[in-house]
Parts: C-alpha cells; sequence; structure tokens
DNA sequence: GTAATAAATGATATAATGTATCATTCGGAT
DNA sequence: ATCCGAATGATACATTATATCATTTATTAC
C-alpha cells in the first residue's frame, strides 16, 4: 500500500538528494532504496521490515548491518525519524518543503491503522509541558514527542483501520 | 546507590503485597525480589538489568523468562511502569500512597543521571496536546508521556550528575 | 587516466533482547 | 492427602542489534 505515488515519490527523492548534497553528504543507490521503502509505507518500519521490503524488490540483498547504517545516516540526515517508543522508522513529513525543525515535533500515532502524523508543536503545548516539568525542577530538553490516538479514518470508520 | 532506605523498602513491600492481594493476586517470593531490585535502583532498568541484580544477591539463579513474566505482572498491577521509550521500567511513585492513576501520567527522565520523575497531567497540557491533536482530527488516547530533560540536581552540578 | 585516499558497502560472527513451550513446583481448596 | 490452578524452572529458539574486517566505490591529487 503505497503512500505516495510514483511521480510524488521521484521528487521526494530528488529533494532528499539535494538536501544531502548541501550537506556535504552523498544519497546512493542504497540510501535512496531505503528512503524510499520507508516513503512508500503507510506507516513506521522496523529495521528488519525495511529490510525485507528492500530484499522483496532488488536481486542483491542488503545485509542487514546495512540498513542499521544507513537509517542511522538517513535519520542524521533528518530524512527519517525514528520513533523510539517502537523502535522503528518513518519518513519526515517535510522532505520536499522547505520546513525547518524548529519546533519540537510531535509524532501522533493511530492504534487502528499506524499511521502516523508529524506536527509542530504548538505555543501552548510547549509552555503547558516545561510548565509542568518546572513544578519538579526539571528544565526540558525533549525536541520529540510520540502520541498514539485515533485518526480520522479510522474513528470513522468504527472498524479500527481494516 | 540505593534510592530508598531498608525501612522505607520495606513498608514499601508491604503496601505493594497489600495492594496485589486486593486484587486477588500474590507478591511471590521472586516478585518482591524484582520488584525490590526496582525500587532500590535510582534509575530505570531493564530486564537484564533486572536479572544481573536479582543474581547478584541470590544464589538461586532467576531465569531471564521469569523476569519478563514478573516485570508483565508487575506492570498489571500498575506497581511498576515501563517506559517505552527506553524498554526500561520504574517502579511506581505511588505505591504507598492512595494515589490512584486517574490523569495521564508523565515521566520526566533526567539526561544527566538518569532519574525519573513521576508526574501527573496538568489540566493544561493535557488540554494543550489534545487541542493540537484535534488539528489533525487526532483524539489522543495516550496515558502515559515521556520527557527528557535536566533535574535540578543535574542543573546545579553541571558534571551532569557524576 | 592513474594512484592514493576516504567513504560506503559486503560479509561474517556474535552479542543482546525477547518469546514459545513444556516440565516441575508451590499454594490453596476440597 | 489429593486435586487443581498459578507460578516458576528449564530449554530452545526467534528477533533485534552490534563489532569487525574485507571489499568495493567514489573522490581527490597528480
Amino acid at each position: 500500500m503505497p503512500n505516495v505515488k510514483q511521480s510524488k515519490l521521484d521528487s521526494l527523492l530528488r529533494a532528499a538528494e539535494v538536501s544531502c548534497a548541501e550537506n556535504g553528504a552523498r544519497l546512493t543507490q542504497r540510501r535512496r532504496q531505503v528512503l524510499s521503502v520507508l516513503m512508500q509505507s503507510s506507516s513506521p518500519l522496523s529495521a528488519y521490515e525495511v529490510l525485507d521490503l528492500c530484499n522483496r524488490s532488488t536481486t542483491s540483498a542488503m545485509p542487514a548491518m546495512s540498513v542499521y547504517r544507513i537509517l542511522d545516516f538517513l535519520e542524521q540526515q533528518l530524512l527519517v525519524h525514528r520513533l523510539s517508543t517502537s523502535n522503528k522508522y518513518v519518513s519526515c513529513a517535510h522532505i520536499a518543503c522547505d520546513h525547518k525543525h524548529f519546533q519540537a515535533t510531535h509524532f501522533l500515532l493511530c492504534e487502528g491503522c499506524s499511521a502516523v502524523e508529524e506536527v509542530d508543536a504548538t505555543e501552548e503545548a510547549s509552555e503547558a509541558l516545561e510548565q509542568m516539568a518546572k513544578t519538579v525542577g526539571f528544565k526540558l530538553t525533549t525536541q520529540q514527542f510520540e502520541l498514539s490516538g485515533i485518526c480520522t479514518t479510522c474513528q470513522n470508520s468504527a472498524s479500527g483501520g481494516l
């Protein structure tokens, strides 16, 4: 179930390539393959899920080691995000636009269909969390939050995303 | 580095025992041992860290399987919480008091010393998060949040908790 | 173009973590 | 004491992740 059309995928990959170049890095074939798999997935994937999908489409088998290395690389490039609650990966929602990760990012994870929404923190939310932490003397540093819930589609379909 | 005094530990364990009994469950020796290890730790522990600590103190070795089973049990009894970002466990901060987990719970994780503060969500925070989710049609279900930051002690010691 | 260098990948082994399954023991009820 | 179910022990195995070194690929200098 591809999440994006082919034309969209191509332009995303091109944008990713440019983004890498700007950082003096290269989007190699392997890296492109991994990123492409994540872009086409409607839900976060574990390293081994990525691996399986990669090895389904090509003849030359990719070693697990490479997937881990490449996921690390793509994460550093901010092309993919790692969800620490599930230890899975999603491609960044802002690859093609000029969005910068200034605010904290919230990932909304649908318990029905596993879809992910990547949204910027609102002022109110950041304020409220900061304030709450302050009551016990904590100074927050988190820039990434992962929240579970039910997406619009699944709320309406009652079946929970089947 | 025990987090609690012996007398305090004893009373916590007794409270846990009562709590289990109220649910028709038993706090066996093994379960008590695991819970005790977590109560004495100043930071969250992974399943295998718990295992190692258990096997350090006793002669009869505990199998890994038991630790997983017991952690599941203790979590169901709300005596310990599982931190999904790190996949580690902490003993509940409210075992001895009559606190109920009505509000969502926030765990503040210190990046310096790994200490954890367990606090109830404020109205403001819950509101703000809910509101934020609503903008993309999400209905939140999360009752547990994990935030990183720096605790008071580490803010003052600059060394980061060493 | 070619050699030298660094980056990326391949390949293999192994560590760490988590689960499935069945046997055994322990506690409480009859 | 006997029965029954809960809890634990024990073993095997599945999954996930990392360490290490060899090989290939790309880039730079010449």
